[in-house]
This record gives C-alpha cells, structure tokens and sequence, in this order.
DNA sequence: CTGTTAGCGCGTTCAG
DNA sequence: CTGAACGCGCTAACAG
C-alpha cells in the first residue's frame, strides 16, 4: 500500500502558477477561463492524478449528490430488478447510490433509513416498505431532511412523501377474475408474513370471494416470510398438507417466489398443472418464466418502478412537490393455468 | 417540502449553553463529560433534531467511511448473494455501501470505479471483473488510491490488490470427475461470454478432456452473455441444434443459469434429465433448487465471498497489507445428473 | 472536565 | 479573465 497522499487543488494551483479559484473553474467549467492557461491547469491535474474531494465539495454546496435506497430483501428478483431500474437512471442523472438492506425488519429499515439521513444524502427511496409496523411520525420527521419516494407500499399516505405504486387492489383482482372466468370456484389465497402488499392483496380476495359467496378462512395460508432464500421451500412445505385437505383447483399467489413454491407442491402430490389445478404468480420475474410450466402472473414492470421512482426523486431534490405515479399491473398468460375441469 | 435547515453543532451548542467541543464530545463519546453537561446536550440534541454531518466529518477525518462495490449485473441471483454477505458485513463495521453495476461491460466497469474513486472511498470491492478486457495498469493506478479486493477474478495478480476467489479451476475439474465417475464422456460444455471464470473452466475441461482423447471443439459452447435477464433462453436456444447434432449424455454448465436453460432445451427435445442426459450447474444460487428435478451443481459459497471480501477490504483500509483467499467449491448432488446409460 | 481555535478541501463572492 | 479571502460543519490539539 504505497498510498500516495491524494494531491489537491492547492497542489494544482501551485503546479499550474494560479490560485485555486482558476482550478475550480476549469474543473468545473462553470466560468471562463483563457485557453493557455486552461490547458495549464489540465496538465498539472493529470501529472498530480488530481482528483476532486467530494467531501470537501458536498459540504462546501450544502447537498450530497448521492441517494439512498433501502430494500427489504435481496433474495427475490423482484428487488434486484427494481433496483437495477433505479441504478441505471440513478447513473444518468450523475448521482451515486447507496444501498442498505432492512432484512425484512422494520427495525432494521428505519436503522437504515436513519443512516442514509445521516449520510446526507439528497433523496430516499424505499421499496416495499413495512410502514404497517412503523409509526408514521418516524417517517414524516425524515421527510423533514430528505424528500422521499415509496414504492409499492400500500395504503398509507404520508404528506410530501411520493409514491410509485402498482394498482396491485386492482391487479390482483384482475388475477382473481381471471381464474374465475376458466372456471375455477375453489381458489386458495397464498400471502406471506409482513408487507403491506400482501394485506392489499388479501382484501382483495376477500371482497371478491365473500361478493359471491365463496370465501373460506381456511383458503387463505400465510407462509410466513416472503421474500427470504427459503420462500420457495416454505410454501412447498406449507401448502401440501393445506391442499390435500381442501382440494383446491386454482392457487393465488402474492408472489412468483411462493408460485414456484406452490408449483413444487403440486408436483410432490401428483398433481398436474394446470391440468389439475391451476397456479397463478405475481410480480413476473425472470424465474416466472425459468421454471415449467412457466408461470401465468402478473407483470409489475419492475424496472419502471425503479427508474420512475428516481425521476420522481430527482424532481423533488430540484425543488419540486410530491408526486404519486401509479402503474397499471398487466396478466401475463402462460402455461401454470388452464380451464377448471370440475 | 417544508424542509426545516438542519441544525449544526453550533445551534445544539448554543442551545445547551457549552462549547462545539462539548457537543461533538457526547456525540461522538470519545471524551469524558459530566453527566448533567452531557444530558443538557442530549436534549438539546433531541429537541433540534439534530445530526452530525458526515461529509464535514469526513473532510475533518480524512477518509469517508464508505466503501464501494462493482458488481457485473443483477440479473444472476449470484450477485444477490454476493451482495447479501457484502452488505451485512460492512453495515457491522459501520461502514456505508455504494453500489455500482457495471452491465457486464469493461468500459462501464472502469466508469463504475473512477466514480467511486472519485467519491473518496475508502475501500473498494469489484466482483467478477473483467480483467482480461482491462488493461492492469488501470486498476494498478486505483490501488494507489484506495485498497481493492476482487471477487472471482481469474488469473491475473495485480500487486497490493486482495483477491478472493473459488477455486474454480479445481472445483470446474472435479464437477467434471464427478460426470466422468458416473460414465459420462461425451460432455457438452457450455460457458458465457466475458468473464474470467468462464476461461478458467474452459481451460480446466479443455485440459482433462484432451488428457482422455475427448476433446472435440464442437462440444464447446458459447451461448454470449451469461449474466443477463436472457441468459437462460438464450442457452436454450443455442444448445437445442447442438444437443440434437451432437447427442451429448451430459453437459456442464459454467453457471446455474445456463444449466436452467440446458435443463429447458432437454425437455423441449424430449430427453429425460437425469435419465438420458445429466446436467450439471455451477454456482449453487437459489434457482438450481427451485427448478425441477433440482440442479446438481458445485457451490460457490456466495455468502462467504462477500464477508470474506469485506474483513479483508477493512483490514486493509486499516493498514493491513492485501491478502489471498481461496475457498474451495463442493459438489452439491441433487435430481439433474445420473449414470450414463450407453 | 470544558472552551478556543486551527484547519480539512473546495466553491464563491468580490475586487481587480 | 484571475486572485484573495471567507465559510461550509466538524474534530483535535491545546489551554485552561
């Protein structure tokens, strides 16, 4: 580690026969400065390797040029491709991301939150965030320090805070009626443990299934976490004793994670689908179409989340006022659904 | 968007009637301060809602307590994991996490880590480089920088760089003994495109197939880009011809994405896996056991590449000079390889 | 135990 | 077009 002490616009300003003013403005290119003695200064940046003190700069213009994102779990595509959208729209706009990973604990996401509030940095963005079981006054105080975008929360409406959500009240209703128009009657409900989708998921459900007389407490399963490395494996093991007892024909899923998983039980009892019953996804990512029959489900444009919800961002760090963006979640038929035979 | 100034630590000096001093005493409780002083500050503290700044620390300190990670993609659970370990173990260092994602692109990777040089990092953590498409003396010049570890490189040995890596050379080698073992000898191999790894394990079977007077050029494959949403169709696609042209009874895979998408071209043509051809994955992510039958494939012990990566990259920041890792890979035997049947 | 003060590296007035 | 000087918020001597 022969750690040459990093050179500053000092050294460059002595190099270069100027003051460091003149090292700011050609770094910077914000005010004119004569040709020669540009290059000048080029010249000495490149010999000292000179570069910039972001500390130094961000503490001098009173803003960060970074943004924060906490995720709840890292082990569902669902947020890998979310937060590729918000990466790569983040790196356009020239800001830097920070990441932190709640773990699926509100605890752990407002520690998060807390620390990307003492990083200062200039906007927030949380994805599925569990604001069921965090008091609201914790996040009206952040927004007193950094404007905010949710995505995929649920009901709750915080002044000032944006939002990019999906119509999930409606997209799962849409899964639902789908299943009902091949026939199916006998639907079990798959949720998981803590985030506010799966509850908006579930009312859902409920309407539509009480509306025709059909709702069952026991068709509703909550396989506990829904997002962790053994989601798949949980719902398997959860479902297979729900479905020998009650014999669904049609299984709806919060998630692809506990598709798969239901997916896997089906095939442990010999049942066959969709010939036998019928299974239907949420979210499409990418394992949705890896495993066979590939999943019916719901598309969330996950990528669109992530790169709206940092233009969202940007525009209220520029000064501009909340916003709520809404995207219309889509069907993607594929081979996991088929006509109830019953 | 109400947003209140910050408060500084003149305003909670003020407030509590003491010098700055005092105040970063408390905070940062590295100096002793009578009780009532201190419990004076803390209220002053609360009621001004306030916190330190970070970029004035850390101009003041001389180092940021971030460090910055590369990663190729997101689209292979890998990362994830990668990540996973990465994240956690820096939040326990109280260290900040910037994330870069370099799109499997060379060009964009050296990007990705000017970036986080010029953020000031204090550590840097590049996964699954690009060695071989970047010339050495650009990573030579950022060490001089900032301390670096690379995840999964291949060959090369930049020096003060610290390298944490799999033995992909033995653990490729004994996936294929493993194949062998069980009377397999007309193997497919399949690899992706840019990537260290791949060339290791294509030098390892070039080496053990030759050694038998196996080796035919025809048998190995690249189906291009192996970390991307479209790596598993893709491979799909490509291998169907060649399966059908060159009848192989097993096939190895450089990663588990690829394997899935072999497993798929298998059941498109109507061969049996593990009955009529056995596949083998590498990796060992969440996918090989969400996929029916389940990937028998060589674990790379995700988890432990980025805490490992992490320990190491903070002993460094701390002085410590660069260090070598290697784990060593274990076959993890599952549903997709069998006894060759010819 | 507590206060005073000198920078950390940089952008930005304000004079020339 | 260029330079001198101030201050961003904080920590670390040093002096009491």
């Amino acid at each position: 580690m022969l750690k040459q002490k990093k050179a500053t616009i000092i050294d460059v300003a002595k190099m270069a026969r100027v003051s460091v003013a003149t090292v700011s403005r050609v770094v910077n290119g914000n005010y004119p400065v004569r040709q020669d003695t540009r290059d000048r200064v080029q010249a000495a940046i490149d010999t000292l390797h000179y570069v910039p003190n972001v500390q130094a700069r961000e503490l001098n213009m009173r803003h960060s040029t970074t943004i924060g994102v906490v995720v709840p779990s890292f082990y569902n595509m669902f947020f890998a491709e979310v937060i590729d959208g918000i990466e790569e729209t983040v790196r356009n706009y020239n800001y830097s991301l920070l990441i932190n990973c709640a773990k699926n604990d509100p605890q752990q996401e407002m520690d998060c939150v807390r620390a990307l509030v003492a990083r200062n940095v200039s906007g927030i963005i949380v994805v599925s965030p569990n604001t069921a079981h965090i008091h609201a006054s914790f996040y009206t105080d952040v927004i007193s320090h950094a404007p905010i975008v949710f995505i995929n929360t649920g009901w709750q409406q915080l002044p000032n805070a944006s939002y990019v959500n999906n119509d999930e009240r409606r997209g799962s209703a849409e899964a639902l009626q789908y299943l009902m128009g091949l026939g199916h009657r006998h639907i079990l409900f798959v949720r998981g443990g803590h985030s506010d989708s799966y509850t908006v998921k579930e009312e859902s459900y409920r309407h539509i299934m009480s509306e025709k007389g059909l709702l069952d407490e026991e068709l509703i399963v909550n396989i506990g976490e829904g997002n962790s490395i053994s989601t798949v494996d949980k719902t398997t093991e959860t479902l297979i004793p729900v479905i020998r007892k009650k014999n669904p024909t049609a299984i709806s899923c919060c998630n692809d994670l506990m598709a798969v998983g239901a997916l896997n039980a089906c095939k442990k009892l010999g049942l066959r689908v969709p010939e036998d019953v019928s299974i239907m996804g949420y979210d499409n990512i990418a394992l949705s179409r890896f495993v066979e029959p590939k999943l019916t489900t719901v598309d969330q444009n996950m990528l669109q989340l992530g790169t709206d919800a940092v233009t969202v961002l940007i525009d209220c760090i520029k000064g501009a006022s909340s916003r709520h963006i809404t995207l219309q979640n889509e069907i993607i038929e594929r081979d996991s659904t088929g006509p109830c035979k019953e």
